[in-house]
DNA sequence: ATAAGGGTTCCAGCAACTGGAAGGTCAAGA
DNA sequence: TCTTGACCTTCCAGTTGCTGGAACCCTTAT
């Protein structure tokens, strides 16, 4: 396979699968012409690699995944707590973005959003964090 | 002011200050010996600047409401469609890591977390997405 | 005189790609 | 046979918003 048919089939770009050979997630062999040539197992890691990025785990957790997933002497012990870190994060983030969005939803509907110049967005920003 | 006073009274780490000024946001004087040379103005402009930031806009997004922050001929309208937009996509963002966290909270709630090697969660990266 | 604690510049690096340039390879059509 | 187009290759630069560090200057106190 090449990579236009792995990039294809992974839902991966091509770009991507490149990057992630640059970084020694994947290794593909190499036909003569110099073009990479993907096995089964490569897609497959891929897939891993894609789905693992989807659910928001960092490069770095996708390779140590990666590399439970191969070991066949794992725990789960060891992928729940990766996961498990990696839940607490997006608790965080997640609150973080809802206070965001607490205050910045106040101040849009306190404003007009007409042709004055009167705007208590930028009143909030303007002026010591008087909470509202 | 020199710059640390402004980062303890802003909030902001020196070197920040100094990207921020790089990147045109504010254009502090400078004394005869080099020193970056605050006036107040500055500094609420700093400050401004952390509270926008606080609130998730972009650099961009900031350097727009700074802008209309000091222009007097600003609608209200220009300002609560940036912010309207980012509200937009904070929320957006919300819903995505939302989506992560509910799946992979399944799946940390049925990963024993022991010392056998089967795990539910690297089963689930490792086959097609079959929703749970 | 010197040491501490400011300040300055510039360069590199983080995450995780993405875009683009310059060029090699291959299969098919005129 | 030549050429066109769609592939593929590498390498370099840019993205966002800083942050760390090196190497150096300035000021004040001891």
């Amino acid at each position: 396979m090449n990579i236009g048919d792995v990039a294809a089939r992974s839902g991966l770009p091509a770009k991507t699968i490149r990057y992630y050979e640059d970084i020694g997630l994947v290794r593909p062999q190499r036909d003569p012409n110099g073009y990479r040539a993907f096995r089964e197992q490569d897609l497959h890691k891929l897939a891993f690699l894609g789905r693992a990025r989807g659910l928001g785990f960092s490069i770095e957790d996708c390779r140590n995944l990666l590399h439970l997933y191969e070991d066949e002497t794992r725990t789960s012990a060891e992928v729940k707590d990766i996961a498990q870190h990696h839940l607490d994060e997006i608790d965080e983030k997640i609150a973080n973005l809802r206070e965001m969005r607490d205050t910045l939803s106040d101040l849009v509907r306190c404003c007009a959003g007409d042709e004055r110049p009167d705007c208590p967005i930028l009143e909030s920003l303007g002026s010591a964090p008087g909470k509202a």
